[in-house]
DNA sequence: TTCGGTGCAAAGGGTTTGCAACCTG
DNA sequence: CAGGTTGCAAACCCTTTGCACCGAA
């Protein structure tokens, strides 16, 4: 069962009709679930293929689905993006993220061992991690295009 | 020497004249420094106070003395914060978030090393790290007035 | 005196709202 | 058929811009 199948399962079980425009988001996003894009992007592209989307449709959209899980949003340095949440339970996990392409590969978080020592007397609630830099696909990318 | 002392003297280094928005400005971040608190809130602060300063020279400020090392903007999961930057040449940390009172304690970096053989074929730039929860002031704040 | 800095007002851009029409279940 | 969902357009908010005036050096 692939994880657009199963995002639409979540839909229903939670009372969201599902509606052409519904498919349409998940289905671009599903097929991109790599990347976060931010909001922007995404309301583009999705006027672009159908034109008479609105973008309160998208933005609504976009903050239901991912209050039941079917979406993940994250403020990075350049403001807020989505992504396709594949693992519906994960809850806190670290990214890289390629500054070239926008590609977001998630890495386990790093040993906070130490910080706990350190924040012995503080309530920890959840963590965010990203580091940034170039992915390795852009890299190659890169070298084979200077090297020309 | 104070903080607020040293900034000023470096805006002067770095040939910015001293007027008393900038002042107003420094010396409300300088007396606030372990909070990060957003643009509208600063906004809304100094023009209560100086309702004759503009939006823009707030904004246009932070901007400037954030490019010479004055003030310190980061992106946090709830937005833009900017906070006077107390050590001049510090290097990269996490950050501990108090989420009652937006206290931000500054923390080193946790243990990569593990992430780095992951990311062996990856460039790293940089890391950003912030760590949500309820600071020990707080607690013993909240301890206190649910006992009473 | 000079030119960087400021205030004003208006524009800009992304996001949200109110409401009638629409369509899923 | 009913109520959730959508599209439209306008409102909204935060941020930026252009320009004439001000004031620090």
């Amino acid at each position: 069962m692939s994880n657009l199948h199963l995002a639409l399962q979540l839909l229903q079980q939670n009372n969201y009709k599902l509606t052409k425009q519904r498919h349409y988001l998940l289905e671009y996003l599903a097929s991109h679930e790599d990347f976060y894009i931010t909001l922007t992007q995404l309301d583009q592209h999705m006027r672009t293929f159908f034109p008479k989307m609105s973008h309160d449709t998208i933005y609504r959209n976009v903050k239901e689905m991912q209050q039941i899980g079917v979406l993940e949003t994250k403020m990075f340095q350049n403001g807020l993006r989505v992504k396709f949440q594949c693992d519906f339970h994960k809850q806190e996990h670290s990214h890289f993220i390629c500054q070239q392409c926008g590609r977001a590969l998630e890495i386990p978080l790093p040993d906070f061992s130490k910080t706990h020592e350190q924040l012995r007397n503080y309530q920890i609630n959840n963590y965010h991690v990203e580091i940034w830099g170039i992915c390795d696909l852009c890299q190659t990318k890169n070298d084979s295009t200077t090297k020309a």
